[in-house]
DNA sequence: TCCATCAATGTTACCGTGAACATTGACGGG
DNA sequence: CCCGTCAATGTTCACGGTAACATTGATGGA
């Protein structure tokens, strides 16, 4: 029973060109000054041997690797799914090779998560968080290696490209103000959430600086199904809703129906993210627009950029636009 | 400007400690025979040089890595995402790091990943797989590792874990029969795709198989988008619809609603994947439900298996279920 | 003709870890 | 009291690459 043995190595195919290892080497990464002849022959015996370089070797004789690390929440929802699918691409696009993990937000878990990222030598490290948690267990650890945070606003957090929550809250906001409501209820995230903590504070903000008081915060977890629930306790007496994602907006706008409630002739609502699916809600849902790719994009940016000027700042907030649809009209009367 | 540095090595955490490298070396792996009090300083050195072992020499002494392969596909879809996302908690409950790669389903991008990711010397492979190319490149590839495909009914691949897509086809088919509908009309998915292949087919077969015919088939690419602009074209014939998945049945259900057509009145329809919003839908969406998270249980178990055992068998497919909702009932008259 | 020069290639050392084998020292039985 | 035994630890080598330096042989100018 032969145990797995290992491939060929990079001395088999110097053997079988009739060269030194060395030259092979030299083959593989483009040095100048091989003789055609000679390159073709190691050519020929890595394809005939089947050769593929080992990247550990590679790793640990040059202590780079060419690979992003991506540390990612482990929850399946869209908005941290869309951005780690979009830091992905990004990276790959940029010549990197992603490395993704997930992690809870538990500190344990993501100092294991990061010990399992830094332990593969990665050259950069993007961290898609949800929780301030997170991003204070990254920056206590000590990584040596450049590092960013995507899709937190939170403001204390030096390195993070974000989509700017405020300016997102107050577009809605100032929607169905505009509209003329007044009597405004609000959908949260969960509380811990970054995201959620600061469009529940912009939103209340926003309802002070005009005198206006809200009915009270209902908290979802993000899920349709927790918005549903939500919308089953929406204050008779409120027109105007603020859901923090589009899935519990979704929720909310199911159980509205289901108490006789027509959205948005009785009730106006907002959602956050504009996931692909929210122009076929029914209603089709007014929306905060977050661009999750520019903001993929700009975090391997950065981060490039760091690796060769360690200096370089972060790039201000994305710009959040609003997406008018049928959820929002004036209120009744 | 000092070049980054590399972290403290064994050598220099067992200097610190007064003992070889090996003693350290053997802390780190719980050999037994340790005195306590030399694990103690090792641990201490360990601590205070903030050392973290390196992974690529590690992989290179042992050929081993502990961490699973996945190769994904490069969409944002709920199937394959949660797919993806089961595997990844799967493989780590099983003691294993997944290293997540996503890829096109063009060869060369396929060849790539896959070299990518055994170049870091993975122990096993998981391909989260949507279209046959992408199975045949690698299983062409030899790899000389276990692996395992998921998410393809595929009958021509041998290691797959799947959930059977005939039997889903016929839930859902049996179920709009019997309530009486004889026209029918499906939105499929991209063609080239496994799933939406064999959904197609089935459908076709079941009709088929109860001398009826169907309105031409509509291909979307599984966006409710796509959906919507298929919705549009649905026969005003048609009663019953069978879409291949849930975000195109609600944007089939949008466009249908835009035709001042009722869904269920008018038309009833049918969904597949029973994704978590699917409950939220207008009208909710009756649907057949995928065990996305027991697939890529059964996945990381088989290769777990045949890690030891290179001769385990892979798992009979998985029975999906029908979730009936309100977007079906009896056709009129 | 001889040697400096340079292109092409080879040799050696090293990256950080784990495995195999070697060494040390304490302990106990004969 | 000596030596075998075994627990605890040290030493050496291998893993598969890359980097730095060494070597070879052809070429051409003095």
């Amino acid at each position: 029973m032969p145990k797995q043995s290992r491939g060929p190595s990079m001395h088999d195919v110097a053997a079988r060109a009739g060269v030194s290892h060395q030259t092979v080497s030299r083959v593989l990464n483009d040095f100048p000054g091989i003789r055609p002849a000679t390159k073709d022959r190691v050519l020929a015996a890595i394809d005939e041997l089947g050769y593929r370089r080992n990247l550990a070797a590679r790793t640990l004789a040059t202590g780079k690797s060419q690979a992003i690390g991506v540390l990612a929440p482990e929850t399946p929802n869209y908005g941290p799914m869309a951005t780690l699918y979009a830091t992905e691409r990004a990276a790959v696009r940029a010549g990197f090779h992603p490395l993704i993990t997930t992690v809870s937000h538990e500190p344990a878990a993501v100092m294991e998560g990061l010990d399992f990222l830094l332990g593969r030598s990665i050259d950069a490290l993007v961290v898609v968080a949800q929780s301030p948690h997170v991003t204070q267990v990254v920056q206590s650890m000590n990584t040596g290696i450049p590092f960013a945070f995507v899709l937190t606003g939170h403001p204390t957090v030096g390195s993070a490209v974000a989509v700017d929550q405020v300016a997102g809250t107050r577009l809605a906001m100032e929607h169905l103000f505009a509209l003329g409501h007044r009597e405004f209820q609000h959908v949260s995230g969960p509380s811990g959430f970054t995201e959620a903590d600061m469009r529940r504070e912009t939103f209340h903000a926003f309802l002070a600086e005009h005198g206006l008081s809200a009915h009270p915060d209902l908290e979802g977890d993000w899920t349709a199904e927790s918005g549903f629930k939500a919308g089953l306790r929406i204050a008779s007496e409120a027109t105007a809703v603020f859901a923090a994602n589009d899935q519990m907006a979704q929720g909310v706008m199911h159980a509205l129906r289901g108490r006789g409630l027509s959205v948005p002739l009785d009730v106006s609502i907002v959602g956050f993210d504009d996931i692909p699916e929210a122009a076929h809600f029914y209603p089709p849902l007014t929306t905060v627009h977050q661009d999750f790719y520019g903001a993929g994009e700009q975090a391997v940016a950065m981060l490039v950029a760091r690796l060769t000027e360690p200096a370089t700042v972060a790039p201000p907030p994305l710009r959040p636009w609003l997406v008018e649809r049928s959820s929002t009209t004036r209120p009744r009367g």
